[in-house]
DNA sequence: GGTTACATGTAACTAGTTACATGATTAG
DNA sequence: CTAATCATGTAACTAGTTACATGTAACC
């Protein structure tokens, strides 16, 4: 899941893990925060995994009297990206590491962004991939909302026989509670369901 | 978390590991599942640390030597429905370990009951204990409902300000959800208001 | 007598956390 | 020059999961 969440971050800019960090739990720090000692492993075993990469920063030596550019204007483009990035251009790039996607993250990204779903943890999931679908084609995201949605109304048939068997062996406050979470599925599923018919006619959501 | 729930069920009942794995899941099962590669060691825990203990089921030699037969067939034979009868037929106990709770145990569950809380995972938690506040003072379960309350309010706060600052930064979907959310938390404090009102007058929830 | 359900447990893995260790850079 | 902040990382722990191993009892 932290996986997910770097690589739908760094598609959109290339940023060393401090900054990361910072970025992930204001951004989706309602749900969770995010501790360096997972993050930086994870971003390790991104790296081993070829999903991301480290690229420099600008060279510490930024008068760059003699040296002819590159000839990669990307590159430049990039360097600059990641300077401007850290808000304070003249720091140092020795002791940061600036990691950017690959194609091999962008594709691990996508896979992640359908499967993933430990089945147990899957609300927090997938709260995670809507923050992220916007990167996938109309018709995969349609299918995530399906799938989410046939998961909610699963989860709600089985409450309904269970509290129906069982709702006279709980005490108030169980009832109450069982109660509660039923509404909030159902809204959840009324919730989808406009996020559907929005993305059936090809519009976007309000 | 699982302990809390562990305790919760014994309390009631006395249960083998199998059973109880049945009646978490099928009580709780909602939330999550509980498998029995978590649940034995649990009960593992609880038995070293004392809040819960071994106690032996119907001794399997029913026979009781020393004991001069009735003479009465009838008898005996009312004796053997009698003993069918009482919940728990022929079953040997030789493979079953049935827990109790301990005084140590119940102390232990009232403590986890209002401590517990590892900050995050803390909705899931606050369901548990939800369920088996019934067991605690009126107080300290208005103390509970309290704390929660503060608890999504500030959330709210939180979520409230960072939208102002930063939704125009968010794409749609990111801004349907975190909208979602939002409405999902007060709807939670309401609800808790409406248990909380009710706490205070001294009745039970609806 | 073989299949199904009951019953307990271990091993390896997952996915994070907190606390700790270390060091560079910047601001006052 | 020293404190705060930036920055990266490791170690030990938490709290579970799935898959595996083992064996008993009940049912047909």
């Amino acid at each position: 899941m932290l996986e997910l969440a770097i690589l739908g971050v760094l598609k959109e800019q290339q940023l060393h893990g401090y900054e990361l960090k910072k970025r992930l739990t204001d951004a989706l720090g309602a749900f969770s925060s995010v501790s360096f000692g997972s993050l930086y492993p994870a971003l390790a075993r991104l790296e081993a995994a070829g999903a991301v990469r480290i690229v420099e920063e600008a060279p510490p030596a930024l008068p760059a009297p003699a040296v002819p550019m590159t000839g990669s204007i990307a590159g430049e483009a990039a360097a600059f990206r990641a300077r401007r990035a850290a808000s304070r251009p003249a720091r140092s790039s020795r002791t940061r590491k600036v990691y950017a996607i690959t194609e091999r993250g962008e594709a691990l990204f996508e896979e992640l962004l359908v499967t993933d779903s430990t089945s147990a943890d899957d609300d927090r999931a997938f709260n995670l991939k809507l923050a992220f679908c916007r990167h996938l084609p109309p018709e995969r995201r349609l299918g995530l909302f399906e799938q989410r949605r046939a998961l909610l109304e699963d989860r709600l048939a089985k409450a309904r026989t269970k509290s129906r068997t069982r709702k006279e062996r709980m005490d108030l406050y169980t009832q109450s509670l069982v109660d509660h979470g039923t509404e909030a599925t159902e809204r959840d599923i009324s919730w989808l369901d406009r996020l559907i018919a929005i993305e059936r006619q090809g519009g976007e959501p309000s």
